[in-house]
DNA sequence: CGGCCTCTCCCCCGTCCGGCGGAGGCGGAT
DNA sequence: ATCCGCCTCCGCCGGACGGGGGAGAGGCCG
């Protein structure tokens, strides 16, 4: 049972051309078919529940429901999910991490051959332990932390309350950053002072951390 | 000329029972070839410049020269260089993550079954697109950024400094620390004062910038 | 033109911080 | 038994920091 004859596949994407010519693609070899299409996030849903592929080649972006929720809803409803293959354009598209930490066990830039994308398809159909085992879940935690959403706070500092804030990240005093900048002191205490502000921070210590925190280091 | 008829593959390995599996495996599939094999890092770089093969499966620990130096250099001083796939045993073993940003396109466990690695080398001879593309070196240098070798500072601290030093991190003021840890004021200076000292920063917020770097938060 | 924001700088003041030197207790190592 | 490292505290001092004001100059936009 774990090795079908055919491997059995759904696609969603909400371009019909881009589901025709991956039918066109994956229809050309005798072991794998085609045998459902969504065009939404919803739609791939309830497709999957009712057909039971082995594996779905997902868009990331889609109407309704996109493909991070998608993956994360199959995965959370079914017993034995499909194996989810996220497709997409860019190869850092931020959404591909997140699919990656919903679930899917791997991805494919729509611009792959046709054979990467047929041996793709029957890697991942099959393969338990390649490429794509807990280390890329892994991985995808970690990009997740690494580059959070930046808080509503970051857009409201000034473009000289950022600078300051990258000098205090540094461990700069105020001093210092007043020399570096070629301000006054009395310049970098008022900003300093509308960081702590805007940041809800007390001192620049917390400040710091709080840059940090949000990635606005780097 | 970028798909040759047949799929030439050398064998980095220090044990000769994995290399002879892996040949066995191999061999059998008739678009596969192992034209050579290698048992030290050193010899898989000159056997790999002699041969010079499509791919290249690479086990990370070897004598010599370990499997990351040695992709770094086949990769380095080849103008075609083959793709190198990383064979370990371990999912998360953290040379791993060193091979991909040396430039390795993919690991391979070694409990991966006969079809799955046969699969795999037929689908990084000639991918260039599929599941490691730049996004992976983008995974494996953050993985390195967020894990870095702990600085040496961090084991010279003692216990209590440890202690003082994630309240720091956390944006408390001395006063609170002490507070938090229920001893008086001059007790939490002193181990700031250490703390200062061993990380060789000169106020709170450097340290914990310091922590922060070397990943002690979190 | 008249706000509004940003950037620049000034004052005072109280607090916190870090550097300095010292000290006592306690437990492990030699 | 002695030494050393760790933890616990003390006082003193100067400097840095943050809060609270205010104020002038320039730019942008309705």
């Amino acid at each position: 049972m774990t090795r079908p004859a055919t491997v059995r596949v759904v696609l969603a994407d909400d371009e019909r051309m881009v589901r025709t010519a991956l039918r066109a693609i994956l229809s050309a070899e005798p072991d794998l078919e085609v045998v459902g299409e969504a065009a939404t996030g919803a739609e791939a849903v309830s497709v999957v529940r009712e057909l039971r592929p082995d594996v779905v080649l997902m868009d990331v972006r889609m109407p309704e429901i996109d493909g991070i929720r998608a993956t994360e809803q199959i995965l959370a409803t079914l017993d034995e999910p499909p194996r989810i293959v996220v497709v997409t354009t860019f190869e850092n598209d931020s959404y591909v991490y997140d699919a990656l930490r919903a679930g899917a066990v791997g991805f494919l830039l729509k611009r792959a051959d046709a054979d990467a994308l047929v041996q793709a398809v029957r890697l991942v159909a099959r393969s338990d332990s390649l490429l794509f085992p807990a280390a890329v879940r892994t991985l995808a935690t970690e990009h997740a932390r690494a580059h959070p959403a930046p808080p509503a706070w970051v857009a409201k500092l000034t473009g000289r309350e950022r600078e300051v804030l990258r000098h205090m990240a540094d461990g700069q005093t105020n001093a210092e950053i007043a020399r570096r900048m070629e301000v006054g002191p009395a310049t970098v205490k008022s900003h300093v002072a509308a960081v702590l502000a805007k940041t809800g921070t007390r001192d620049r210590t917390q400040a710091v951390i709080a840059a940090y925190e949000a990635g606005f280091v780097n």
